[in-house]
DNA sequence: GGGCAGGTCTAAG
DNA sequence: CTTAGACCTGCC
């Protein structure tokens, strides 16, 4: 794997030799919700508290409002640098349907985000669409977050925490446009800020029982648990279903009217330690080209 | 305007 | 253990 080279300059950070990095392909293949596409083309996002915007040119990355400090405590790692996803590409490309996958999601990368955060995001996921929740989560940061600043006029906020959160009525909540979901981040927020559950430690547990855990907040079902644990648990043998996935899989692989049981051993039997990247270019595959469902 | 959306819960076989 | 139905709500 070739080396980025890391540089600065005011409030940039500069990355040379950035390979397999499209922000296109990462903003959009399902993992978060806190990045907009601005009108240079460039993404600016919310995450661990930060503001930061990101933009690439030919084989360099712009980072602006941040510092190489910054760069190399938090960005290297929730940008996956540390992943050679050449080595992933290879592998997953010996399967034939996963090969044409790749040609379309080639500079997808598996974000790594904060557990409690990716943990309610997904929760709010759950049976809706996306615009609301990405509104939703908004909302949310600006009534419940901290204010982290202002950043080409525009005020950000972070993240709430469960802290906050676990005072905050459920009718109060749904002023976020999260309907019935309320309840379970309620509910969520009670468990995580009393620490009756460590969601920062399940990394280390075993991805079958980090799902058992996981599974018990309210509101986190199967494919919500491997979602959490994909994009904030460093599980990449989690392979999350949600109904683009299943279309591309029942595509492809398996019968019509497979259990969502079997399609996931199936899966992870199949691409193994690399079932979760698998998912993400699958993910976006189905979604570009729109398989399985009726024309538009 | 009824149906659907990055599923989950619940009650019932 | 497997399977229908209900479910907030905003947008198509």
């Amino acid at each position: 794997m070739k080396e980025i080279i890391v540089s600065s300059s005011g409030d940039k950070v500069i990355i040379h030799n950035v390979k397999n990095f499209v922000p296109e392909h990462i903003f959009d293949c399902g993992q978060c919700f806190r990045w907009n596409k601005q009108p240079d083309g460039s993404y600016t996002g919310v995450a661990h508290s930060r503001v930061i915007n990101v933009k690439l040119e030919d084989d360099v990355l712009y980072l602006d409002n941040t510092n190489v400090e910054d760069f190399n405590n938090i960005w290297r790692e929730y940008f996956d640098f540390d992943t050679d996803y050449d080595e992933i590409k290879k592998d997953l490309s010996k399967d034939k349907v996963m090969s044409e996958a790749i040609k379309h999601g080639y500079g997808i990368r598996i974000l790594n985000q904060d557990p409690w955060e990716t943990l309610i995001s997904f929760i709010i996921s759950a049976n809706n669409g996306i615009k609301r929740i990405q509104g939703s989560i908004e909302s949310l940061s600006e009534r419940y977050g901290e204010l982290i600043g202002t950043y080409r006029d525009k005020k950000y906020y972070a993240f709430p925490k469960a802290e906050v959160l676990q005072s905050i009525r459920e009718e109060e909540l749904m002023k976020s446009g999260v309907g019935y979901r309320a309840n379970y981040i309620f509910n969520s927020s009670i468990i995580v800020a009393q620490k009756q559950m460590n969601i920062d430690n399940m990394e280390n547990l075993s991805t079958e029982k980090a799902r058992k855990e996981l599974m018990l907040f309210a509101g986190v079902g199967p494919k919500v648990s491997d979602c959490i644990m994909l994009f904030s648990m460093h599980k990449r043998d989690a392979f999350p279903i949600d109904v683009w996935v299943k279309r591309v899989m029942e595509h492809f692989y398996m019968p019509q009217k497979s259990k969502l049981k079997d399609m996931q051993s199936y899966s992870v039997e199949k691409f193994g330690a690399n079932a979760g990247f698998a998912q993400q270019y699958l993910f976006y595959y189905a979604r570009e080209l729109n398989i399985g469902k009726k024309k538009k």
